[in-house]
DNA sequence: GTCTATACGGCGATAGAC
DNA sequence: GTCTATCGCCGTATAGAC
């Protein structure tokens, strides 16, 4: 039928608009803010006209709530993706770490994105933070769950071991933005490395811990 | 004389009216982010004509600078003073943490501040990025001198456990930011207390490092 | 030298007609 | 989906009051 015809391709054709403005808005909001991405340079950079984003996604925190959803799923998709190779421990960790240097090498507006929202957004908007919780919680979920599986298993307290290793992550995607000549990625995951299995040692041996308590150096 | 006299009398109350200034414009830059701060609403914050903030900083970026450097020395004062308490290692490694979490509790629009334009601003303003990457740079070093002094010997590499330690707190103000409820301090700062300790014997005895750099388990 | 009142050009977000 | 209109706020300049 022709008509269904024509609604297909309306709605294809729809998809793809939608596609290229979350694209735009995205990099845009990552770069300049929320407050600072106009809605203009968002239609001339995605070449779709103004109002048309205004009826894609209602208004600008409709849009910047499709942004969000899109780019945390790529990234919890790469945790995921990074966690479920196989292998044994150190082999994995290896895996998932060297994944998530990609993310942030490949992908730098994902972290940007989420630390600008949560820095600029978070406050006034509760749907965005509670969009940032779940967006962390799963994060935090997926590693938990490729540490296990990769050790095979239970680690105690793993979600502190994942909230560290995601604090270290913001950390140097941050270090990046100001300084990305001072930061070595290679140091830096070597480092994150070290502190993940010293971590994880720590947890399956508590004596290994607690020799870092008390320290003293002789 | 009386001429003296009303001029000190007159630059007096000006600096107080800056200080109103910079008090109000750093709040709300940590807040809203810099696109996201009107002028207005400064003005209005902090009970001055919108237009004297032009008259003493110039212009919107000129207020920026000026807040950015408060706070900046602010930040590096916490942290030189945290380091400068007297007593051994462990004690003054709990002292500077301490010193860290009370900044980080008090204090949090500096984290904040420094974090939004680093991801806001310093990709299109030379030179706050430069004034980022100095106060940085003078973080890491006060850390440093705080570290070598509290034990007495040159860490090798002491550089890159101060950068660690940046990142983290970075990522916990993040953290606490996005939700403030799941993040506990007390575990934050003794896991960060931890991973310092180990960071430190790594370097003084690169056995330890060794150790975990070969990771197995059983 | 320190500050206020007023005004203005421009752009930002949005609504409604087409 | 686009075009046009609206309206408010934003950053800034200027003219003066104290």
């Amino acid at each position: 039928m022709v008509r269904t015809n024509m609604e297909r391709r309306r709605s294809r054709r729809s998809e793809v608009s939608r596609e290229r403005i979350l694209e735009a808005a995205t990099e845009l909001f990552a770069q300049r803010g929320y407050a600072g991405a106009g809605v203009d340079q968002l239609a001339a950079r995605s070449g779709i006209a103004k109002t048309a984003i205004y009826y894609h996604f209602g208004n600008k925190a409709g849009l910047l709530a499709a942004a969000l959803q899109r780019a945390a799923n790529s990234w919890i998709e790469g945790i995921l993706q990074a966690s479920r190779q196989a292998g044994d421990w150190p082999d994995r960790l290896d895996h998932a770490l060297a994944g998530m240097r990609a993310l942030l090498e490949e992908k730098p507006w994902i972290f940007k994105l989420m630390q600008i929202l949560a820095l600029e957004v978070a406050e006034e908007r509760p749907e965005i933070r509670g969009m940032l919780q779940s967006i962390l919680r799963r994060a935090r979920e997926a590693i938990v769950a490729g540490m296990q599986d990769a050790l095979g298993v239970e680690v105690p307290d793993a979600e502190t071991v994942a909230s560290v290793i995601l604090a270290m992550l913001d950390g140097i995607s941050l270090g990046l933005q100001v300084d990305p000549d001072a930061v070595s990625l290679d140091d830096a995951f070597s480092e994150l490395r070290r502190i993940t299995s010293f971590m994880v040692a720590a947890r399956l041996n508590p004596e290994v811990g607690r020799r870092f308590d008390q320290p003293t150096f002789e």
